[in-house]
DNA sequence: AATGAATGAGGGTTCATTCAT
DNA sequence: CATGAATGAACCCTCATTCAT
């Protein structure tokens, strides 16, 4: 039940011990937040999870919201990242529009983590994200990503690029999200593989052909 | 120091009050449930919501999560009857189409208890769900209404039924949801009058130009 | 080092239990809070004391600072009863005074518990008496009584009521308060039984020789 | 987070660096210790307001109650010191015993930190006390000051310097010891200027009325 | 001399739930 | 039907203290 792995792996040196331990919490951290909410993960799990003192999230994040916060910050760093790297600018527009459309269901595919981690925080009202200030700027570069690629193709008229961000996402988003209630509804598990990827055409094509100026 | 407010309102015949109580309970649970999610809600509160004593959330429904599946079925049934009484069959189909997309938003709108109970289930993985035997034939409907209409109309050539159902669902659903983190990235409220009357706008718009054969 | 005893002692109506808990707890508390202050007080020694659960002093007083803030005014209520009882008026006014101070000596020495108490409110800076509404009125009556026996008696002019009532208490208080430093001061303990009955002495003489006009 | 100012005031050597932190540290928690008690104390914070890391509190004295005992004892050095300076021999014997009640009065005024620690320390038994031998000698001045007095003046027969010197104490002690209790009993803020002037006249009235031989 | 990391013990409090009436 | 009392299990967090540089 108690942890206490004797950290110090692979012999580096002393000094990068204490990232270690703060990355090993906030991995731990992330992997119980998505899976059990704000509320649902308990402290003591993360610790034993990251395989130290239950105290050193105290000593790292102050608190659990603390951690939690920290967890969200870093989540959305990455898909930033990710989605920086696209480089959508080198092709096609309509090109460019699918592989968003496809790199944003892949991307939640991959990481049921995001989907979890953002929807608990919506059921907070997104309490904690207000309070990081580093969070706005991290979310401009999609939006002018969309708004250029529209822009220069052959979409329909009069497309405000919010509202096409947050319609790709949500055809996504949804889904995944929602897999539990929906494969209830359906009579049968949409998170096999075949489903899985006939949603992923479904949604490119739907996305696509609600874009395309025809 | 709690409340408990001594019921019996209006006199009514005893076999009638415990319905009542019943039902308190059950309308205090879906907002405590909504608000705060399985873990986050107190049995104390709900209890205190309704106006009675806290033993009788079980003496009814036997435990927490007695109640709170009680709530999720309820939920479910609810949006059914709604669903029934919109009555496609007597539209065009693009009409019938339309007018379901959006009910699909404005039921969301209006029934934002709806979206969290649901969110929550799915963060407990439909578990609840998966004990309530009555809860498949319920969405059967929806289903084969969207099949129907597809069916009659000028549709895009080889659209499934149960994604079309996802999509419209999903373009208002996410919206609502994760308005908050959505909020946050666009620097705006997106809960404000304006802002959903424009959603409902491209949603519709979106869906219908996805669908439609041109 | 758990508790539980079986409760219902002698066989009490049921009625009874509820104010005998609450009670035991009261008396638990004071000792525990007498003699480790209220930081230094533990709410499970307090339950243990009491024989009951812990969780019972949440039940009936809301926190430990809320148990605290009882027997605080449990303690003033009981020594102002016994100072009523006194019946000064009945005496002459030397006669009276000198019973008013044995009395303030006496009862200190038998109700340590009450050093304690106030000393340890007072390193609280009486935080928890000033939300206690009922307190002023409470010792208004032993200032009345000081100033009706100084005005009928051959005293010293000009005695101030207010101040004869410190004066009186702290040359006892001061004595049983600090009685282990001023033990070590003089190398012996101050709180056997001769030391008492000396001091109790000289406080006396002392006091009326500094009241009483030659 | 925490504070941690960078030490070394102006270039000092190395030796003395030493005792300034010491010294710091011991300053820190007299403060400390006065308005928190042991209990309520923390090590933490005596750092925090020396500026410097909280190891060396254990680096000087060994731990929390090592550094208690270190503020008990430097805290009646103090006051014996100030006590000596008086040179109440050079006086006429009733001036001196007069200059001795204004003294403990005005010291206990200016000096509340002395009072508090010295509460505290009896809450805990004078345990701390007990483990310091160089405590009783350094009280012995005081008493052999007030017996000579005693003995060359026109005072009341069979005055016992131990209890006289309790007695004047305890007129000025209790006073700010219980100052806050007090204030709520007389409804009135007895620590402001004029109150503590109105007292000062009083001890040393009364007590002087109680000692002279009339 | 001085520091940040790490630990173990435990404390107050909350809460779902059961008992007894 | 309805209630207040009582319980046990955890949980978050704090703190004195030690380790390892």
């Amino acid at each position: 039940m108690k942890n206490q792995k004797p950290k110090n792996r692979g012999g580096r040196r002393k000094k990068t011990e204490n990232d270690d331990t703060r990355q090993d919490l906030l991995i731990a951290a992330r992997q119980e937040f998505a899976s059990r909410g704000l509320e649902g993960a308990r402290v003591g799990h993360i610790a034993d999870l990251a395989g130290v003192n239950k105290q050193l999230v105290y000593h790292y994040f102050g608190n659990k919201e603390g951690i939690y916060t920290a967890v969200l910050e870093e989540t959305y760093l990455k898909i930033r990242e990710e989605e920086r790297a696209l480089d959508l600018g080198g092709l096609p527009a309509q090109d460019a529009m699918r592989v968003l459309i496809e790199f944003s269901f892949d991307y939640l595919e991959k990481n049921r983590d995001f989907v979890s981690l953002v929807t608990d925080e919506n059921t907070h009202l997104g309490r904690h994200l207000d309070n990081s200030e580093q969070f706005e700027p991290i979310n401009r570069p999609i939006i002018d990503m969309i708004k250029e690629t529209l822009d220069r193709g052959n979409f329909r008229e009069g497309l405000d690029p919010c509202q096409v961000y947050i319609s790709i996402a949500g055809l996504s988003f949804f889904y995944f999200a929602n897999s539990h209630t929906l494969s209830r509804i359906f009579g049968r598990d949409l998170l096999d593989y075949v489903s899985v990827a006939e949603r992923r055409r479904h949604v490119v094509d739907f996305a696509m052909s609600a874009l395309i100026d025809s």
